[in-house]
DNA sequence: GTGAAAGCGCTAACAG
DNA sequence: CTGTTAGCGCTTTCAC
C-alpha cells in the first residue's frame, strides 16, 4: 500500500509543473502563480499525496518536534503537565513526542536516545525518578527542561518546579492549625522531591514544637506504596491524627490503609496529600492537597524550551511556581 | 549545537573507511571485520555521533513506527491498554508515537494526518468519540486497528473489543441476584460502547421482569457527567438501590453524587462501573466494576497489526475479550 | 514565477 | 570483508 505512496514527483508530473513548485505550493508560498496552486492542489488531491515527514525534516534539517519523557501515564498527574506542554507546542506548529521511563534508567536511556535520534529540537522532564546524568547529556544535544526536580542542574537545563520544602511545610502548619500535634509522614521514596517534601514535614513539626511526635515511613509515591506505608504507621502509632503524605497517588492509598484499619476519614484521621490531582477531587472522600498548577507548568516548561530554541543564546532559567493548599475532604479538626 | 552534529560521514572519515562500513557496523552486522568494527565504533564515540532518524527511515521506507491515537490521557483506562500496546511494540523493535485527539474530530483528523505524514506502520485507535470515516481514510494508507469500538468497520480495519451489550447484561444480573430490583442507569453518551452497555442493561431488565423500573439518564463518560447524571436520577426516583453507570470513571463521578444525596454507599445504594480503571480500585471506596481486560486488549491489538505488517494478505480479525464481574466495595445486598 | 541541480544523512545493491 | 554508486522524498539556492 504504502509502496505505491504518491511523492511531490508524482504531483508535479500531474501538475505538469516542477517538483519545486510543488514544494513551495504544498507550503503556502505566495511565490506561486494562482494557477499554478490550484492545478498542484488539485493533483496532490486526486492522488492522495501526502508529504513524507521524514523526508521533510531531513531536508529542512529541524523535526519540529519537542520531546517529552513521562515518568509514566498512569499517574494522572502527568497527563495534566502534558496537557499544559502540548498547549504551547501546538501553539508553535510544533508536534510532541511522547515516551514514558517507567523510571527505569535503562529505559529512559533508550527512549531519550530514541528521542534525540528524531532530532527533536526540545526536550521536556518530568519524571521524580529521572538520571541526572542523562539529562545532562541530553542536555548537550538540544535545550532541556525539566519539570518538578531542580536538583539536576547543568549546562543547558532549565528547571520549573514548585517549592516542595514549603509545601511540605505548609501541609504541616494547615494541620496544626486545625488542631493536630501527632502527625506523621509517608514518605515519597529516593528522589529529591520526596525528600524536600519531608524537610519540610520535619522543619514544620520542629517549628511547632512537634519534634518528639516526627514520624516517618517510606512509601514509593504509587498507590500500593502509600496503603502499606500507612498501615505501618498507624500500627507504630495508633495515636496519630495527621497524615501528611508524599504525593496524591499514595495519599489515595493511605485513605484505603486507614479504613482498614478501622480509623476514619477525616474525623478520626485527616490525611493530605500534594499535587492536585484532578482524579483525587472524586471518589466517595475527595482528597485534601497541596496542588501545584500542573498545567501551568506544562506550559512554562514548553514556552522556556521555545524560548530557547528561538534565540539559542537565551538564559537557562529555574522557575517556581507555588503551591497551595487544597482543603477537601480528607481533612478535619483534630478529634477531642 | 546540532548544526554541526557529527554525521556517518565523520565517523566514517575518522575511521578510515566508507559510510556503508559504518552503516553496517552501527547496525551490528556481521560482516564487518572485528577491527574495522571497533575502530567505526570507537570513532562513532569519541564523536558522539547519533543516526539520525529521519535519514534512516527515509532511506529504509520504513519507520518502525506504530501510531497510537488515543481519546485522551486523563482517563487513566487508556494508559493500561497503551502499556499493553507498547509491551508488544517494543519487543518488535518498534517504537510508538502517541496522539491525542480529546474526541475533537478536528484535531483527531490532523493528529492522524500527523501520524501518516510520519510514515507509521500501522496505527491502533483507542478512542469511543472516533470518527468513523477518519479511520476507514486511514487504513487506506495502513493496517488499523480499532480498539473498544466494534462498530466501526471497512476495509483494512480490526477490531479489539469487549462484548458491551453482555457485560451490560450481566452487571445488571449481578445486581439483581443482590436482591435489587430498582437499578437505574447512567449512560456514556453518543458512542457505540455506551449505546451498547445501555442495551444490555434495558435487555437484562427486561428479562428479570423489571422494565417498569428501567430509569436512563445521560451521562458522557467524564466524572462530572456521571455526577450530574447520578444526582438527578436519584431525584427523579429516590427509591432506586442499583446504579449501573456507563464507565469508572463516570461512577466515580456517581459515587459523590449519592453521597451529596446522602445515600449511603454501599448499604443504602450499590454502583457498579465498567472498564476496570485500575485507580478505581483505590480511595476510600473501591468500585465494584465490569472490567475489561486492558492491558490484553492493548497487546492483542498490537499483535494484530504487525500480523498484517508482517503479511500484508493477513486478514482483517474482529477478536472480542470478555468483561468479568469484579465485586469490590461499591455493590451489596438491596437494603431491607 | 518557475525549473534545474545539489544536497540532507542514511541504506542498499553491486562490484571487487 | 569493503568501497562505490544510487537513490529515499523533500527543500533550497540560483539562474532563467
Amino acid at each position: 500500500m504504502s509502496s505505491t505512496r504518491p511523492t511531490i514527483n508524482d504531483v508535479a508530473a500531474r501538475a505538469g509543473v516542477s517538483k519545486s513548485l510543488v514544494s513551495l505550493a504544498i507550503r503556502g508560498s505566495d511565490r506561486v502563480s494562482d494557477e499554478s496552486r490550484e492545478a498542484i492542489l488539485r493533483a496532490a488531491d486526486e492522488l492522495g499525496y501526502r508529504p513524507n515527514a521524514a523526508a521533510r525534516s531531513l531536508a529542512d534539517r529541524r523535526s519540529r518536534t519537542i520531546g517529552v519523557l513521562l515518568h509514566d501515564l498512569h499517574n494522572p498527574v502527568f497527563a495534566q503537565v502534558l496537557d499544559g506542554v502540548q498547549e504551547i507546542v501546538r501553539s508553535h506548529g510544533y508536534r510532541t513526542m511522547l515516551v514514558t521511563g517507567h523510571g527505569d534508567s535503562q529505559r529512559e536511556r533508550a527512549e531519550l536516545a530514541a528521542l534525540l535520534d528524531f532530532q527533536v529540537e526540545g526536550l521536556i522532564l518530568i519524571s521524580h525518578r529521572l538520571d541526572p546524568a542523562l539529562a545532562r547529556q541530553a542536555a548537550r544535544e538540544c535545550p532541556v527542561v525539566i519539570v518538578m526536580r531542580h536538583d539536576i542542574t547543568g549546562r543547558g537545563i532549565s528547571t520549573v518546579c514548585a517549592d516542595d520544602v514549603r509545601a511540605g511545610r505548609e501541609a504541616v502548619e494547615q494541620l496544626v492549625s486545625l488542631g493536630h500535634s501527632r502527625i506523621a509522614h509517608v514518605s515519597g521514596g529516593e528522589n529529591r522531591v520526596a525528600a524536600d517534601r519531608e524537610q519540610g514535614y520535619r522543619e514544620a513539626m520542629a517549628e511547632a514544637g512537634l519534634s518528639e511526635h516526627v514520624l516517618v515511613e517510606a512509601g514509593d509515591f504509587t498507590e500500593a506504596g502509600g496503603r502499606v506505608a500507612a498501615a505501618r504507621l498507624l500500627e507504630r502509632d495508633p495515636g496519630i491524627t495527621g497524615l501528611v503524605v508524599a504525593n496524591d497517588l499514595s495519599a489515595l492509598g493511605a485513605v484505603v490503609a486507614a479504613q482498614e484499619a478501622d480509623r476514619s476519614v477525616p474525623s478520626d484521621l485527616s490525611i493530605v496529600g500534594f499535587d492536585g490531582m484532578s482524579l483525587a477531587a472524586l471518589g466517595s472522600l475527595t482528597l485534601t492537597t497541596m496542588a501545584q498548577p500542573l498545567e501551568e507548568m506544562g506550559r512554562e516548561a514548553a514556552e522556556r524550551v521555545f524560548r530557547r530554541i528561538d534565540s539559542p543564546g537565551a538564559r537557562i532559567t529555574h522557575d517556581q511556581v507555588v503551591s497551595s493548599w487544597l482543603p477537601r475532604g480528607t481533612t478535619a479538626p483534630a478529634p477531642g
